[in-house]
DNA sequence: ATGGTAGCGCTGCTA
């Protein structure tokens, strides 16, 4: 089973890449982030007529997640439930059965600047997240919890960390919030397969950034031991953010055994 | 050094 994570920035503007991409991924679950569209307007037929179900936890001009499946999709949720959310009114979080797995999708606050009050709440928003995961999940069962983390994990994870001193994205605090999810019960699927630097998963628009090597690896693919087990490939599609119109994002997949 | 581009939607915000 290949499951996939993908920021899309704007599903609106991207479905005709989506739709092309689907064809020739063989992707069985998708979870795209940054749908910036309200329920209303999101394709679901578009997404049926390639073989897909799919769940929306959309919000209009902003944020947006949503997950795809041919392998079945089932019992889904969205946000944080009885939980307080630092980000009260943002769509980013949905969950979902898909395949025997328990997809979870996420799209974390960016954070703006250090320090600030929107770096403060992404800080607890991650914090949320592990209380989420221990309220209702277990670090026992089949699960992948995936999305824009908006946090490179080590210094390897930047195309130069001199340039990211005193940015978000590379804080300790960040980097810890990180590790208290890996705590529960997770692994970073791409790092149990790969150490290489310069593994990127986003470039900015600005500067010409993708040309010039200047991207980070934000796009995040966790997983628990049984689905480690189960690993066999993870990798990122850097083909993606080539050509017309792409998202500023690649997307990244892995494959279990099923 | 505070740039630069993209998306939304129509003014400036968000990333």
């Amino acid at each position: 089973m290949r499951i996939v994570t993908w920021n899309v920035n704007s599903l609106k503007a991207r479905l005709p890449r989506v739709e092309e991409w689907l064809k020739t991924s063989d992707a069985d679950v998708i979870c795209i982030q940054e749908t910036k569209m309200t329920n209303e307007a999101f394709p679901t037929m578009a997404f049926e007529a390639l073989g897909y179900e799919s769940a929306h936890h959309g919000q209009g001009r902003w944020n947006g997640v949503a997950i795809l499946a041919r392998v079945g999709l089932t019992d889904v949720t969205m946000g944080f439930g009885d939980l307080e959310d630092p980000y009260e009114g943002d769509a980013r979080l949905i969950s979902a059965m898909c395949g025997g797995v328990r997809v979870v999708c996420v799209y974390v606050p960016n954070g703006r600047e250090v320090p600030s009050e929107f770096y403060d709440r992404k800080l607890i928003w991650l914090k949320r997240l592990r209380e989420w995961l221990e309220a209702n999940c277990s670090p026992e069962e089949p699960l992948v919890l995936l999305g824009d983390f908006n946090v490179a994990p080590e210094d390897r994870d930047v195309w130069d960390p001199a340039h990211f001193v005193g940015a978000t994205h590379v804080t300790e605090a960040e980097r810890d919030a990180l590790a208290e999810l890996r705590a529960w019960g997770l692994v970073d699927a791409f790092r149990e397969l790969n150490d290489d630097s310069g593994q990127y998963t986003f470039w900015d628009y600005r500067g010409g950034d993708f040309h010039q090597g200047r991207g980070v690896r934000i796009d995040l693919l966790y997983v628990t031991p049984v689905v480690r087990e189960r690993l066999t490939a993870a990798k990122m599609d850097r083909d993606a953010r080539k050509g017309e119109k792409p998202s500023d994002h690649a997307p990244v997949a892995i494959d279990i055994t099923n």
